[in-house]
DNA sequence: TCTCTCTTTCACTTTCTTTTGAAAGTTCAA
DNA sequence: TTGAACTTTCAAAAGAAAGTGAAAGAGAGA
C-alpha cells in the first residue's frame, strides 16, 4: 500500500471511530491527521487535506486543544498558527480518560448520590427495587470511578504488568 | 424525593448518559425504566411511561434483546409479551463491554493490520513518523483487547475481592 | 493610524438520526 | 377459516448535529 493511501484510510477509520464515540468525525480525522504527520500543520494545510471549511477547522481545532490532544506550536518568523497531536498513544488515552470521567462520570455519580434517598416504605417493592438499582449502580459507579482515577495517573508500564497479570 | 420523581429524574439521567455513548437515547431510557420495575412490562406499559410510539418501542426493544441487556418473558395465559431487564449492574456492564469489542475494537485491530506495511524507504521521516503511529495504535489495540476479554469473562465478586484492594 | 494577514464567530444550509403512525403481517382461539 | 389481539415494518416528517462561508475581530508592522 501506498503512504498516502494508507494515510487516508487510517483517517477515515479513525474518525468513524471517533464517530461511534461521542466524539465528532472531524474531530477524530483532524486528531489522526496530526498523529500521522511528522510535522506541525497550519490550518490551511488541515483544510486542504481534509476538504473542510475554515470555520470548521478552527471550531474542531479549538476543541481538540481543550481535550489536551493538540497542541498550537509558534514557528519563529511566521504569523501563522500551527498544530501537533501528541504522538504517544498511551498518552493520548489517558487524556481521553480523564477528560471523558470529567464531563460523564463525574455528573452521574453526583446525581447517583441523589437519587439514594427516596421517601417510602422498604417493603413496597417498587420501592425496594428502586433503591436496590440505584445502589448496585452507585456502588459500581464509585468502583469504575477508582479505576479510571488510577489508570490516569499510572504509568504504562506498570498499568498493563500489573493489570494484564491480573486478568491472565 | 418521592418515587415517581426519583424515577423519572434515573430514566432521564440514564438517557442523556446513553446518548453521549452511541447508543440512542430512548434505547437507554427503556432500559433505564426496566432496570427500576419489579415486574415484566409489555410494549403499551413502555410507551405510556415514556411517551412514545409503538414504532419506537418496538425497535428500541429489539434493538435491547440484541445487545443483551433486555429479556422477553411470557406470561403464562396472556397474549402480549412483557420484557425484563438485568438488574445486575456487573453483568449488564459486561454484556456492554462484550458487544462494543465485537462491534468497534475488532474492525479497527482488522484495519490496523493491513495498515503495518505501507511501502517506501523507511529513512523517509513521512514514512518512519506514519509506521511509528500506526504500530504504537496496533500495540495498544491489542493491549486494550486482552484486557476487555479478560474483563468480560470475569466473575464480580473476584473483581471486587481483588482488583479493588489493588488500587487501594 | 492604516492595512495586511490570519483567526474567530455566527446565521444559515446541509446532512444524518430518530420518531411517528398507518398499514401489513402474524398468531391463535373459536 | 375468520377475526381479534398483538407485533413488525417502512416511508415520511421532525429534530438534532455538523459544516459552511462571509463578515467581524485582532494584532503586527509600516
Amino acid at each position: 500500500m501506498k503512504l498516502a493511501e494508507a494515510k487516508a484510510q487510517f483517517i477515515q477509520t479513525w474518525g468513524s471511530l471517533g464517530a461511534q464515540w461521542g466524539i465528532n468525525r472531524t474531530m477524530a480525522q483532524i486528531h489522526a491527521l496530526l498523529m500521522v504527520m511528522p510535522d506541525p500543520l497550519s490550518a490551511d494545510d488541515i483544510m486542504a487535506e481534509l476538504n473542510i471549511s475554515r470555520g470548521n477547522t478552527n471550531m474542531n481545532v479549538r476543541e481538540l486543544i481543550n481535550w489536551g490532544l493538540v497542541d498550537r506550536v509558534l514557528i519563529p518568523g511566521e504569523r501563522k498558527e500551527y498544530f501537533t497531536a501528541e504522538k504517544d498513544i498511551w498518552k493520548v488515552a489517558t487524556e481521553i480518560a480523564r477528560e471523558r470521567k470529567r464531563r460523564e462520570l463525574d455528573p452521574i455519580l453526583k446525581t447517583l448520590n441523589q437519587l439514594q434517598d427516596v421517601e417510602g416504605d422498604a417493603k413496597d417493592k417498587h420501592v425496594k427495587a428502586f433503591k436496590d438499582s440505584i445502589q448496585g449502580i452507585n456502588k459500581f459507579a464509585h468502583q469504575t470511578d477508582k479505576v479510571i482515577n488510577s489508570f490516569v495517573k499510572s504509568e504504562e508500564s506498570w498499568f498493563y504488568g500489573t493489570l494484564i497479570k491480573l486478568f491472565k
